[in-house]
DNA sequence: TCTGGGGTCCTAGGACCC
DNA sequence: TCTGGGGTCCTAGGACCC
C-alpha cells in the first residue's frame, strides 16, 4: 500500500536510474476476434456480431464488435436489450473451450519474447521488461510494444492493444486509450499528468458503488481529487481505502507483476431459463454442478477444504454457506454430500424460487501434499481412497466417450430419450 | 429488457487459544 | 470471583474485474 516514501529507499535511488518497464498486452474484443477465427464464412463475414447469452433466455452480452458498441451496447448488457440497440447484429454463443485455447497461444507466443509474463485474466497480460535495456540495445519500449503486437498478430492470428508504463496501473490505463490495435507508453515522470485526463470511475478498482459515492461528494474526475485534504479522504474513508486511493489517483500502485499466481477457487454455477422451486429438479443440478466443479479439481491435480454453496433466489438476493473440512478432499461423492447439506440449511431458512445455484471449493492443496496429520494419528479420514478411485475412473471415462456418457446415478432415471448417440472420441 | 459465469480481494464478527 | 489483549481460523457478504 503506502507508496509515499519511496522516494528515499533503496527502490526509489534504483528506479531513478532504472524505471521499471511494465507492458499489459489486452487482447482487443477478444471473445469476437475467436469467435470469427472460429467460424471464418459465418461470424467471420458479420461486421455487427455480439457474442454472448440467448437473446430469449436470460443470456447477456461477453463482447460485441466495435460496430455494435457504436449503438451503445455494452459487455454485460442483456441481449435483449442489446438487438433493442442493434437489431441488425448477429448473436454468437461464446466458445469458451475455443478462447482459452487461444489464450494459451497468446500467453506461449508472450513467454517467448518476454522474461516476466503474469496472465491477469483470459485476455490481459502484464510483462515486465525491467533490466532488459542491454538486451533490447535501448531500444524505446514503444517500439518493443510494437514489436511484440506484430509478432502475436502473426503468430496466434490475435490482434492485441498494448500499454507501457513505470506501473501496471500506468500500463492498463495506457493500453485502454490504445485501443483498437495500438500502443500506448506514458514515459517516466509524466504518470500524474497522464492521470489528470481520467474520471475517477476509470480507474481500475473503483466500481459503481465507491464512484457514485465519490460523486456523492462531488468527486467525479482524477483533478477534483488530487486538491481534496488527505486527512479529510481518511476520516471519511478509513487509512487503509484512503491511501489506496491517494495513491491510486496519482498513478501509484505498489503491485508486482507475479508470473505465478496459483488458483484460490474452482466454481461452476448456472442460471435457469425459468426459476426453479422443486428440490429435486434444484439437487439435481446441484449434483451436475458439483461433478463439473469435482472433475476440474482433478484435473488440475488439487484438492480443497471449503465447500460453497450459492444461491440466488428469484427476487436476485444472494445468498451463500460454506464449510471447511478438516482434510482437503476431491471425490465427487465428499464434495456432494457438504455440498448437499449446504444446499439444504439455505433453502430451509429462505424457500422461495431460485434463479441461480451455484457450487465452489476453494482452500486448495496440491494434490499430492499429504494430509494434515493429528498428534495421534487416530483420526478416521474425511475422505476414503475407494471414492476417490470411483471419481478418478469416471473421470477417464468421460474423457474417452463424452462427458453424456457417464451420468451420476441419480441423473440416470431422468435421461433424455432423444439425447445424441454416444460418440466415441478417437 | 431486468440483471452471465468465471474469478479475486476485503471486511467484520465470533470462536478459540495462549 | 473477575479481567486482559493478540493472533488465527472460519463464515457471510459485498465490491470489483473481465
Amino acid at each position: 500500500m503506502g507508496e509515499n516514501g519511496v522516494r528515499g529507499s533503496a527502490r526509489g535511488t534504483r528506479e531513478a536510474a532504472n524505471p521499471p518497464k511494465i507492458l499489459l498486452v489486452d487482447c482487443d474484443m477478444f471473445y469476437v476476434q475467436v469467435a470469427r477465427l472460429e467460424d471464418p464464412d459465418g461470424a467471420g463475414k458479420e461486421d455487427l456480431l455480439i457474442v454472448g447469452g440467448s437473446p430469449t433466455g436470460r443470456g447477456v452480452v461477453t463482447s460485441a464488435s466495435y460496430g455494435v458498441r457504436e449503438f451503445g451496447v455494452r459487455s454485460g448488457m442483456p441481449t435483449g436489450q442489446a438487438l433493442g440497440l442493434c437489431p441488425e447484429a448477429k448473436v454468437v454463443p461464446v466458445s469458451r473451450k475455443a478462447c482459452s485455447l487461444r489464450s494459451r497461444q497468446v500467453r506461449e507466443a508472450l513467454q517467448d519474447l518476454s522474461p516476466v509474463v503474469q496472465a491477469a485474466s483470459i485476455d490481459e497480460f502484464y510483462l515486465d521488461l525491467s533490466g532488459t535495456e542491454r538486451l533490447l540495445h535501448q531500444e524505446p519500449l514503444a517500439s518493443t510494444a510494437g514489436r511484440i503486437r506484430e509478432e502475436i498478430l502473426s503468430r496466434t492470428a490475435i490482434s492485441v492493444s498494448i500499454g507501457g508504463g513505470t506501473r501496471k496501473l500506468i500500463a492498463k490505463l495506457a493500453a485502454g486509450t490504445a485501443k483498437p490495435g495500438g500502443v500506448r507508453v506514458v514515459d517516466p515522470g509524466q504518470e500524474e499528468a497522464f492521470m489528470m485526463s481520467f474520471e475517477l470511475r476509470e480507474i481500475p478498482g473503483i466500481g459503481p458503488a465507491l464512484a457514485q459515492a465519490l460523486e456523492k461528494k462531488g468527486l467525479v474526475s482524477v483533478e477534483d481529487l488530487l486538491p481534496v485534504d488527505r486527512a479529510w479522504l481518511e476520516r471519511w474513508l478509513g487509512p487503509s481505502r484512503a491511501s489506496w486511493l491517494w495513491n491510486r489517483a496519482r498513478g501509484r500502485d505498489s503491485s508486482r507483476v507475479n508470473p505465478s499466481e496459483s488458483r484460490k477457487s474452482i466454481s461452476s454455477e448456472r442460471t435457469f431459463g425459468k426459476d426453479l422451486s422443486d428440490d429435486r429438479d434444484l439437487e439435481r443440478e446441484l449434483l451436475r454442478l458439483t461433478t463439473s466443479v469435482g472433475a476440474t479439481l482433478r484435473r488440475k491435480g488439487l484438492r480443497g477444504r471449503t465447500i460453497t454453496v450459492k444461491i440466488r433466489d428469484e427476487d436476485f438476493r444472494t445468498r451463500q454457506a460454506g464449510h471447511t473440512l478438516p482434510d482437503a478432499v476431491e471425490a465427487d461423492a465428499t464434495l456432494y454430500s457438504v455440498a448437499q447439506n449446504l444446499y439444504r440449511e439455505l433453502r430451509r431458512k429462505r424457500r422461495v424460487g431460485v434463479r441461480l445455484l451455484g457450487v465452489g471449493i476453494s482452500s486448495l492443496v496440491d494434490g499430492d501434499s499429504p494430509p494434515q496429520l493429528d498428534l495421534f494419528g487416530g483420526k478416521a479420514p474425511v475422505e476414503p481412497e475407494r471414492d476417490r478411485v470411483v471419481s478418478r475412473v469416471l473421470d477417464d471415462l468421460r474423457d474417452r466417450f463424452g462427458h453424456r456418457a457417464i451420468l451420476p446415478g441419480r441423473m440416470l432415471e431422468n435421461r433424455n430419450k432423444d439425447e445424441p448417440e454416444i460418440e466415441r472420441k478417437s
